[in-house]
RNA sequence: GGAGGGGUUCCCGAGUGGCCAAAGGGAGCAGACUGUAAAUCUGCCGGCCUUGCGCCUACGUAGGUUCAAAUCCUACCCCCUCCA
């Protein structure tokens, strides 16, 4: 940690959006720098969704770029406020997770945060270690320390009160006990997604009531999921999650649509904004063929998280795959019993989970998605000859392969 | 406590007695094309089968009126707004 602090402050700011506030930043790395003393760095994660995918990333990997300069990174798992339950989605009450399945969520974040940040400069807790030691009592005095003008202030909030969704008291409480953890840990720095300025601010606040110096609050943007509209979210099911197969990653990036793709480079790799200008100015003047850039792309993310031989071999899957068209190297494998009895070809999808229900089975034969042995098998009333030992290739649509053994 | 508005298929959002498995958009899926699982275009998009213009399940819940209800009535549950 010999940068400047003003080196320093240029690359902790990188991509980010907001940064409350630069000057005291600027104070906090100084003393740092005199004192010897690392910064502490937090960031809370939901402890109910262990998988963490690119999204996540974004402000992993900004932890990491201050641990890259000394400081030290606590990663808060929110079991307390996990352990209420959230029950703004009114069709399911989430569940509430056990001391165990919480320590093996943990566990799970274990594993896989450490593919991106430095295990000896990290710490985990849960905040539950001092948000149970608070009480109700302790909580109300909390309470006390806010208003709900100034909740409401929060543009979500705003917005759910003026389109007449709910609010529930306890989500009021939530930037609260959030803004807790701050306090309890001292934080010097809080990041999170921009959805979190609000919540991360409140933590200054508070972390004043208590005579502590306020954190410095720093966001990232919120990368949008393979749809390229939502953000990232692994209940929209548009997530790539960094535990993911590699070929699935690969793919998965490579189904980001073109426009989408430099926002990638940009959040969920360590290439500079100005790289990333570079590499778009290639692919604008013809110089760089978009589908490269993407491939670059995919397989600087899928070595990332899996090595550069597990990137090598998912292109070129890939390339087998979709631009050759031919079956992946490795196919999944199913055997069925030899029958007399006829067993009609769309029950045979369903029973191999290759479609989810008869019709949906059915759709995909008369779509011409179905291929058997590389015939297309477009009648819905066929049946599926089994009456005699045979290895044969079911495919459906371009994803699913299925090597289908009959003995 | 009072008055009013509202709960529709994965999401948003139309629909106020039959032509509604229900407009439109998004997401998703398939096909064509291609440079990829990009873009674009086309089709599909509750389930079951004997694929008929068939059957079952679905428009907050439970009943009722009707030949026929997402649409009308009754009760209940939930959400929101304003007033107190």
């Amino acid at each position: 940690m010999d940068a400047t602090v003003d080196e320093a402050l240029a690359y902790l700011t990188k991509g980010a959006v907001d940064l409350v506030d630069e000057t005291l930043l600027k104070k906090k790395l100084e003393r740092s720098r005199k004192t010897r003393q690392p910064l502490v760095v937090k960031a809370g994660f939901d402890p109910s969704a262990p998988d963490l995918h690119l999204g996540h990333t974004v402000v992993l990997r900004k932890m990491k770029h201050f641990q890259d300069l000394g400081h030290t990174v606590v990663f808060v798992i929110g079991d307390f406020t996990g352990m209420i339950g959230d029950p703004t989605g009114k069709k399911a009450t989430r569940p509430q997770l056990t001391r165990e399945q919480v320590e093996e969520n943990a566990q799970t974040y274990r594993r896989q945060v450490f593919k991106i940040l430095d295990r000896e400069q990290t710490s985990i807790r849960f905040n539950s270690e001092w948000l149970s030691q608070l009480g109700a009592e302790g909580f109300i005095r909390l309470a006390g320390k806010y208003t709900l003008a100034r909740m409401l202030e929060r543009d979500d909030f705003k917005k759910r009160y003026q389109t007449q969704q709910p609010i529930h008291i306890h989500e009021l409480l939530y930037p609260l006990a959030q803004a807790y953890d701050s306090v309890a840990l001292k934080a010097d720095v809080e990041l999170g997604g921009t959805d979190q300025l609000f919540n991360l601010l409140v933590g200054r606040d508070i972390q004043r009531e208590f005579g502590q110096e306020e954190q410095v609050v720093l966001t990232m943007p919120l990368l949008e999921g393979t749809d390229g509209v939502e953000k990232m979210s692994k209940s929209l099911g548009n997530y790539i999650g960094i535990n993911e197969a590699p070929a699935e990653i690969y793919g998965k990036v490579m189904s980001v649509s073109d426009a989408m793709m430099w926002r990638y480079y940009l959040l969920a790799t360590d290439r500079t904004p100005a790289e990333v200008e570079g590499l778009k100015a290639a692919v604008a003047s013809g110089e760089l063929h978009p589908m490269q850039a993407k491939r670059d792309l995919a397989s600087t993310l899928v070595s990332y998280y899996h090595g550069p031989k597990a990137a090598a071999e998912a292109g070129e899957q890939f390339t087998r795959v979709f631009s050759q068209r031919q079956e992946p190297e490795k196919l999944e494998e199913s055997r069925v019993p030899c029958s007399d009895a006829p067993l009609p070809f769309y029950k045979l999808l369903t029973e191999l989970g290759l479609a989810s229900s008869g019709s949906e089975a059915k759709r995909l034969m008369q779509q011409g998605g179905v291929t058997l042995d590389g015939a297309k098998v477009t009648d819905i009333a066929a049946a599926f000859d089994r009456n005699r030992k045979a290895c044969y290739v079911i495919k459906v649509g371009k994803l699913k392969h299925r090597k289908l053994v009959v003995e």
